[in-house]
RNA sequence: UCCAGCGUAGCUCAAUGGUAGAGCUCCCGGCUGUUAACCGGGUUGUUGGAGGUUCGAGCCCUCCCGCUGGAGCCA
């Protein structure tokens, strides 16, 4: 496409050369007879100098003038300057300002969450912010490169539907024709549908959990892959699952180091991210908990302690697998050497950004399903269908699911997960 | 749902129970290499709300509202 301006990303291309540029004031300092104008186009950043002896007077006062997120349009000269951080700057010849800006909340200075988070709108324009969701979008192409490259088939999941997935976490409801319906928490069921009839599928959909969870690790509104193959075992699971993670952190590195940089994100921890991944089963992980002096007993869920004392103790991500079938759901197969324990995994993130991926082998045998649905009060009418896949030719399959946001702020070094998604969705809060 | 902390200027925060302040934003002036620029001057208040104690409450007490973090649950 042939545009009539450039784009500052393009910049370097442009050396010795008059371009004009569409964008934003981002900032300014000013020194009497010479303006620094920094613009922003939302591909990256650049000074405009203009000096008083250089441009006429008019335009000079227009410099003077010209607020933080007034929109512009700007023509200079391309140089390379060795004082610039990008290596780039402009001598502005002329500035247009499409729309001069009053009073721009965010100022330079310092904030409180609190008041970013009403003016989220606007705080997406900050370098920072910015800077994470860029990493973000090369997170997600990451993941659909992945899953292409491995012949897994996009088959999204559905977000209304008809019941809860697992019974048990608070679901979002809502009316549908009359009918109740309720937001999806997981396109997991639905994928085992779609893995039989083409093999090996993912969906990546949003999530919705009603759960009143404050904390900076969750949201009520969150994107979810979710993969599915027919025949993977649970090795065959965990080692799709690292690939995958592998093959997310080498893009960020390779693709995102002005981000990270802008994150001060140190990628000495990235930079190990190799596979085989660390294995070790639940009973271990009890055993590691307790000689670290967290204390947990044999049958309990890990909590936020735990993750960390287990995650701490690796530096790449570690497989947390066999749980107890006590804590985990009826779908989940059984250890044919050990009944009392699933194959299902959790995977943790490093430098304690805790459970990134949940994933299991799901049971296959028709009979084993529906006794288990019995044990966990499973009504069977509403999962007719998804017995229905035991019983046309049921084959051994696994799958898991990442949690986007999860992820974001693991390979960011984000500390609030309300950074890694452009408007956050917590408890009670849907402004902006 | 439970626990803890916090609510003072547009923003970030001060203020022994005794006259409500600073920095920044913004406005005016100065400065030709600034990087959250700097220097000088100026504008800015129903101290979240209601009630109470007190000669006197931003500060103490009660209730309510809001915000932030954590627990549980999870990704």
């Amino acid at each position: 496409m042939k545009l009539d301006f450039v784009h500052i990303a393009d910049i370097g291309s442009h050396v010795g050369r008059e371009v004009t540029l569409k964008g934003w004031l981002y900032h300014k300092r000013s020194s009497g007879k010479i303006h620094f104008l920094q613009f922003r186009d939302g591909t990256g950043t650049i000074q405009g100098v203009m000096a008083k002896s250089e441009v006429d007077q008019g335009t000079f006062e227009l410099g003077e003038g010209v607020t933080q997120e007034s929109s512009v349009m700007v023509r200079g000269l391309v140089r390379e300057d060795k004082r610039a951080p990008s290596g780039y700057e402009l001598t502005v010849k002329s500035l247009e300002i499409l729309q001069l800006t009053q009073d721009y909340p965010i100022t330079p200075k310092e904030h409180g969450p609190a008041f970013l988070m009403e003016n989220r709108h606007l705080w997406l324009r900050s370098s920072r912010q910015h800077a994470a969701l860029r990493v973000r979008d090369t997170i997600e192409q990451a993941i659909h490169g992945f899953f292409h490259r491995e012949g897994f088939i996009h088959t999204p999941a559905p977000i209304l539907t008809p019941t809860a997935c697992e019974g048990t976490t608070t679901l979002f409801q809502t009316d549908y024709f009359g009918q109740p319906a309720f937001l999806s928490q997981s396109g997991q069921m639905y994928i085992e549908a779609t893995a039989a009839a083409f093999g090996k599928v993912y969906t990546f959909t949003p999530a919705f959990r009603a759960e009143k969870s404050k904390t900076r690790r969750h949201l009520t509104e969150l994107w979810m892959v979710d993969a599915e193959a027919s025949f993977f075992e649970h090795a065959e699971n965990m080692q799709c699952q690292e690939g995958m993670v592998c093959a997310v952190v080498e893009r960020v590195l390779n693709d995102c180091q002005a981000e990270l940089k802008t994150l001060e994100r140190d990628t000495a921890p990235l930079e190990k991210i190799k596979g085989p991944f660390p294995r070790i089963s639940y009973k271990e992980a009890v055993e590691l908990c307790n000689k670290a002096g967290v204390q947990i007993e044999y049958g309990e869920d890990f909590g936020a302690p735990h993750d960390t004392a287990i995650a701490g103790s690796f530096d790449r991500p570690v497989f947390v697998d066999r749980f107890p079938t006590s804590i985990k759901s009826f779908y989940m197969q059984p250890d044919p050497q050990d009944p009392t324990v699933v194959l299902g995994s959790d995977l943790y993130a490093t430098e304690g950004y805790g459970e990134i991926i949940g994933g299991s082998q799901r049971i296959h045998d028709l009979d084993l399903l529906l006794k288990k649905m019995e044990e966990h009060k499973v009504p069977y009418e509403p999962y007719k269908w998804y017995v229905d896949l035991r019983r046309y030719g049921s084959v051994p399959h696994s799958g898991f699911g990442i949690g986007i946001e999860r992820t974001v702020c693991w390979i960011c070094g984000l500390s609030h997960i309300r950074e890694s998604i452009p408007f956050p969705r917590m408890l009670e809060k849907i402004y902006p």
